[in-house]
Formats: C-alpha cells, structure tokens, sequence
DNA sequence: AGCACGCCGACT
DNA sequence: GTCGGCGTGCTC
C-alpha cells in the first residue's frame, strides 16, 4: 500500500503530490510527517490519496500520523484544493486557511478539567452518610461533598469546590477511600457562554416590505439546488431582522447557518442579540479570539455541538455539516476579500460550499459591489429588494459645501461655514454629530519652503505623516511603522522653513475644540482606538451622550445607531476619489453613502454636510441622494465600455525583491514569458497585457515591487498559465512572483 | 524551501 | 594543498 502526500511549506513548483509507503492505518486527510530530500529530514503533509497495488520503485514510507484531530473529511480537503485551484496558492496554503490557526503546531493547544463521579450506587452513598462511626464519614466538608454529589451524579471539580464547605483536599479523601472518581476531560473555551443565560425567545415581527423580502427568500431557500440572493436594502430598512428570520427558518429545518460579518460590525452587541436568540448553539469566530479559544470552537463546531456560526472572513471554512444557508452582510466590503495567500474572496467560498450542500448564499448590502448587482440583474443571483426605510426614519438631507469657495473666502480651516454652523446648532439642540475624515495624523506632508523636498520615509517610497504628541510631534509611516523626532531643519538644504500641507484627524480636532469650546469632541482612529475593546469601548461612551461630536476615520462610518446623531459632515469627500484605482468611485460612494446613513435615523431625517473641492462631481452627487442604482447604472456602462470587471477578470502580477536590478530583470523575464506563452500553446486566450511598471508604492520596507496586469477570462487553461508562471518564477533566489486573481485593488 | 554537490579564490 | 564562497539542481 502506498499513498500520495502534499507537503506544506513548499515553494509552488514543489506542491503536487510525493508518493510514500504506508500501512492501512493512514488514510486519506489524515496529517503525517513523512520524511523528505537527501537529508530526509522529517516534514508535515497531508495525504490525498491512498493507492492499492505495488508501489513504484524506491518510495520512503511515512513516518506519523501527526495532530489526529485534524485530520480533514472529504469537504474539508476539496475545499482546500478547490482553493488551490481557484487563487493559484499551495493545498498547504489553503490547508492553513481551513484549520483554525495553530493546529499545525506541536503544542496541543487543548484545556483539560477535571470532573468527580461517584464510584458506588446512590444508595451505597446515602447509606454512609447515615452511618456511624467507622463506617461512615465524620468529615463535615465530606458530608458535603457527599451530598452534594447523591444530587449530582457527575460535576466538574471546580464546582465541587464551590459548595460551601468543600474543599480541595476533601475531594481527594473521598477518591482515596474509593468512594468518588476523577476523571479528565476537554474543556471548551467559550468567551461568549453567558451569552447565552438570557434567551430571547420573542417572535420576529416584520413590516409589510420586510415580510415580501422575506417570503421571497424563503422561496429560494425551498429550492432543492443551491441558490444565490441579493438582499438590496437601504440603510434603515431593517435587513437584519429579514436575514434573523430567514435564519430561524434554517435552523428550525434542521441545517445549519454561517452568516459573516466585517470585523467592525461583531462588537459584543451583535454577538448578544444571536447569543440570546440562539443560545448555546451558536459559535462566534474571529481575529481578536486566543488561539485555543478559536480551537476550541472549531471543535464544537465539528462535533456538532453548533449550527449556526457568526464570525469574519475566516468562519466561511467553519466544519459545519449540513449548511442550509449561508449569509453575507455588508458583502461589497472589502474585508472579505484575503490579502494573504490563499487570496481568495469569501463570497467565491460561500458559493462553493452552498453548491456542495445544496444551500442558498444570501448575500446583503445597501450598496452592493458592482458586480454582484450585476448578477443579480443578469439574473444569476436573484434580487431582493427592500427599500421602505422603516419605522418612518426620513432620508437625512445632504448638503455639499464647495471647499475652493471656501477657500476664495479666506477661510483656510479644515471647517466651511455651513459645518460650523450645523455644529453649533446640534449644540444648542443637545444633539450629537459625527465628522468622517479619512485620513489620521495631523498633517499628511511635509515641506521644505525653500527647496521643495518632501520628508520621505527611508525605508518606503511614500511621504512621513506628522502626528502630534507630547514632545514636539513626530513623523510616521503609515506602511511600516518608522517613526522620527521632526526634524527643525530640511535635511537636504538646511533651511528651517518647514511648511505642512493636506489635514488628518488630528488637525481637525484640534480645529474643532478650538472653535467649539462648549462641545466635547472623541477621536476615534487608528491612534486612538487601539484594541478592539477600546473601540467598542469609545462607541458606547459616545453613546452614553460622554461626548457631542464623535471625529474620526472609517470606523465612525460602520458603528452601531446613534439615536441622538442628527448632523454627519465628511470633512474631504475626495481624499478616496481620485486614486487611479477602477473601483475608485464604487468605493467612494459605499462610504459616502453609509457615513450620510449614520444621520438617518433621527425622525425628521438629518443633515449632512459633504465638503469637497469637486462639487459637481456624480459619485458624490449620487451618494448625496442615496441612490445607489443610478451609480449603479453610469458605473457598469464604465466598466462595459472600458472592459472591465465583470466584464472581464483581472490578474496582477506583483515582483518584488530588495535588489533593483535583480527585480528590473526579473520584470523583463516575466514579460517574454507571458508574451512566449500567448505567442505558443496558450495563443487561444484573449489576454490584453499591461507592464511591467512600478508599484504605486515602489518601495515598502525596503522592499522594491514591479507589477504586471492582465485583463482577460478566468478559466481552466488561463489559470494554469499563471500557475506555470508562478512555478517558473518560484526557483527565482532573489525575486518573488505573486498572483492576485481579481484583487480588489488594482 | 532546504540541502548537497561542485568548482574557484585566499589561507594555515 | 584545503576551507569555504554561493551558483545549480533535486527532492517520492
């Protein structure tokens, strides 16, 4: 008997599979060591494949089994080279991807408790608790423990512990006179188990719009085959409940459910209200969870013990079995979308997984990505449309302040008038306000007057932003990390006329505590918020009313209702417009648009004020009316007259090497051997080829980067032309190739 | 990725 | 003579 091994940890060219002798205890998706090279030295790998019949000449047989637990079922292993196959990453890539982080590891990662059992029939208990002398058991904390136990039959140590009167070495009496036993068990990790003591059995009452919504996905979800829906629904319509209901309805049918959240939208009050609805059946995963914890509901969830997972990106590989449904919320952003190999898109797993187990992908968004509205026009996915605001929550009406206007009136502050004012009234109404800037630090560049050099980073091709502190400020990069004193003169000419330019967070607040004495501002960013739990931690102060104006980045435009919010300003709607980027304005406006939403829950609609040097410009006109499916529109007629997604599918190819030349030649090399390739054996693909040319950001962490683009259809042969690529390139010593099949940035 | 083999320069 | 530089090639 002999079976086929995958390596882990290979270069590109090495993952294809390595024959190796082995017994009939091994079988496939077990993880075992087997050893390898000349030096045969020992190494991790799965086994894909189990071959009966004589073994070819001269094979080394398999050393171990290795971490049992994890061995992988059938899906679990055609996820993973499905994974393989659909972003061009290593089957150990994708197998790191599927297990939760750490299983690969040698510690066992596994918390063990203790639980105590009566080792005699009740009877025989009760009767030495009756007895005495002798026979019986004089010990008060004993007794206790005896007694306790006659009521409950098997207990965890600790408990026993905690019965008045009982300790430790009572426990350790009993089991050494014969009358209990200890036995060990797994313990779970579970940072939400009380969330689930209070249950929220209310019934989900929907409105007329929401019950349509919903009626029209439970269609779907009664389909025997696998189906895809769009849930298009404005902010304030109320998705959530038409996705909980859509939910119970799964879970009362018996399958299970995986909904995925971004990062920023699983604070603890989602996880509360599913915990209360859902119970002790639910698992919640994600990034901030300790490795055993992540472990530990990984576990649960393969044992059964779980059907329905809410977590980020990653909870798309939960080992669930039997999934009904598996839901996406906020699916046009970003996150979901891996920027590490295996680089895939959660979307592109969900779908595959709900084909295996015939189940329906509910995809939902108030400004959906541009292609997945596509499919849902084009009839791939089905549309569902909510678009009623509910509980008579007004649009919030939008103003845009033109800032060269500003600008021509002498006001050279980061605040227009009309802000200002807005600000002031909120005041005087004991309201609150969120202002939106996308950029932290002070200043985002700075000068010489008298030569014109621009402070760059040493080790980045990219400029130091000035951030202020207690000593005097100092310059960061916002790529790795360097950070430096601001110097008092220009390095390359002297001259001590530093000028700052562009505004962050910081500037602003400074402006606005300025301007504002009686209002209290929060910022809230990368700087200040440093951990989840200060995050979470600062929206709910700013809730409490702890503050008038919340100030900061991205992350006050994905926060939880703010009833007393009713003015929102974006203090520079542009600074994301004009990025050479073709999802540019698709990204502009998804943020436009949810930061204008955070105004519209109050009953008469809001205000918000959009300042912009580029007032007549559509993207923010459009996101100003909330009108997604006109931007909709003018967009996809973009992308079907300039091909592009998802009328075509992108490839970039990164280089990047700390040589130059190295890199420079490197680029050439791959540039023949894509035009080789096109020219010979793969001349039927239609491939438009862009590059070599240097990254955006030539330089990160002393890292140089050249890039190539190809537009051109993702299929079975195109794929394994890059594939190629990628295995030619893989026995470069000074270079690395990466591929990105449509990434999201290009 | 690792590791060995192999063929040239400056050393005890 | 030989120790060690890293170019080249192989791994069931």
């Amino acid at each position: 008997m002999y079976c086929e091994v995958y390596l882990f940890d290979v270069p590109f060219h090495l993952d294809r599979p390595f024959d190796y002798l082995c017994t009939e205890e091994i079988a496939r998706g077990n993880i075992v060591k087997v050893p390898f090279g000349k030096a045969n030295r020992l190494r991790t790998g799965v086994v894909t494949e189990i071959k009966d019949g004589t073994p070819p000449d001269g094979l080394k047989p398999v050393h171990s089994v290795y971490a049992d637990r994890f061995s992988l079922d059938e899906e679990m292993l055609g996820l993973c080279f499905f994974l393989k196959e659909y972003t061009l990453s290593t089957l150990g890539e994708a197998l790191r991807a599927v297990l939760p982080p750490g299983a690969l590891s040698d510690a066992p990662n596994l918390k063990v408790g203790k639980t105590v059992r009566l080792n005699i029939p009740t009877e025989e208990a009760e009767a030495l608790l009756l007895a005495t002398g002798r026979a019986g058991i004089r010990s008060e904390g004993q007794r206790a423990l005896l007694s306790f136990l006659i009521g409950t039959p098997i207990a965890d140590r600790e408990l026993c512990i905690a019965q008045p009167g009982v300790s430790a070495a009572h426990i350790t009496a009993l089991r050494e006179r014969g009358v209990i036993v200890l036995s060990e068990y797994e313990m779970i990790r579970n940072p939400y188990e009380e969330y689930a003591l209070v249950r929220d059995t209310s019934p989900i009452v929907l409105s007329e719009a929401q019950t349509v919504a919903y009626r029209k996905i439970e269609e779907l979800y009664s389909e025997p085959e696998a189906r895809a829906a769009l849930l298009f629904g404005v902010t304030g319509s109320g998705k959530t409940k038409v996705i909980m209901k859509a939910i119970d309805r799964t879970l009362a049918d018996g399958r299970s459910v995986i909904m995925l959240v971004p990062e920023i939208a699983l604070t603890p009050q989602t996880v509360n209200i599913f915990c209360r609805r859902y119970g002790e059946r639910v698992a919640v995963i994600h990034s901030s969870l300790s490795q055993g914890e992540r472990q530990d509901a990984w576990r649960r969830i393969k044992r059964g013990e779980v059907d329905l997972v809410i977590g980020t990106r990653s909870a798309i590989f939960a080992p669930l079995s039997n999934i009904g449904m598996i839901v996406i919320d906020e699916e046009h952003e970003h996150t979901y979308k891996s920027e590490q190999s295996p680089k895939y898109h959660a979307r592109d797993v969900a779908a595959y997984r709900c084909a295996r187990h015939g189940a329906l992908m509910l995809l939902a968004s108030a400004t959906p990505a541009i292609e997945s509205f596509y499919k849902a026009k084009s009839g791939k996915y089905t549309l569902v449309p909510l678009r009623e605001r509910y509980g008579g929550v007004g649009l919030p009406s939008a103003v845009v302040v033109d800032m060269r206007e500003e600008l021509r009136r002498g006001n050279t502050t980061p605040v227009s008038a009309r802000l200002m004012t807005a600000l002031t009234e909120v005041g005087e109404r004991d309201e609150q306000a969120i202002i939106f800037l996308n950029r932290r630090g002070y200043s985002s560049q700075i000068s010489c007057k008298e030569c014109g050099e621009v402070m760059t980073c040493p080790h980045c091709s990219v400029s130091l932003t000035y951030h202020t502190d207690a000593e005097g400020g100092r310059l960061l990069c916002h790529l790795c990390g360097y950070s430096v004193r601001v110097p008092h003169s220009c390095a390359a000419c002297g001259s001590d006329k530093l000028s700052f330019l562009g505004f962050g967070t910081q500037k602003l607040e400074g402006e606005l505590v300025r301007t504002l004495p009686d209002m209290t501002v929060m910022r809230m960013d990368a700087d200040t918020a440093t951990g989840k739990l200060a995050y979470d931690r600062m929206l709910d102060d700013f809730r409490s009313g702890r503050a008038d104006i919340l100030l900061g980045t991205q992350m006050v435009a994905k926060g939880h209702d703010f009833p007393r919010v009713t003015l929102v300003g974006v203090a520079l709607a542009d600074t994301s417009l004009y990025v050479s980027d073709f999802r540019a304005a698709e990204r502009t406006f998804s943020l436009l648009t949810q930061v204008i939403g955070r105004a519209g829950r109050a009953k008469d609609g809001g205000l918000a004020v959009i300042q912009t040097f580029a007032p007549q410009n559509e993207t923010i006109r459009l996101a100003c009316l909330q009108d997604y499916e006109s931007f909709y529109e003018g967009e996809i007629a973009l992308r079907r007259e300039l091909s592009y997604p998802p009328f075509c599918d992108m490839v970039q190819l990164t280089l990047s090497s700390s040589d130059e030349v190295a890199l420079a030649k490197a680029a050439r090399r791959l540039s023949d051997k894509i035009i080789g390739k096109l020219e010979g054996e793969y001349g039927k693909q239609s491939f438009v080829v862009f590059g070599p040319f240097e990254a955006q950001v030539y330089k990160v962490s002393e890292k140089y980067r050249m890039r190539m683009v190809v537009k051109c259809r993702l299929n079975k042969l195109s794929r394994q032309l890059f594939g190629e690529l990628l295995s030619e390139f893989a026995t470069d010593r000074d270079t690395t190739l990466a591929v990105d099949l449509n990434p999201l940035t290009v």
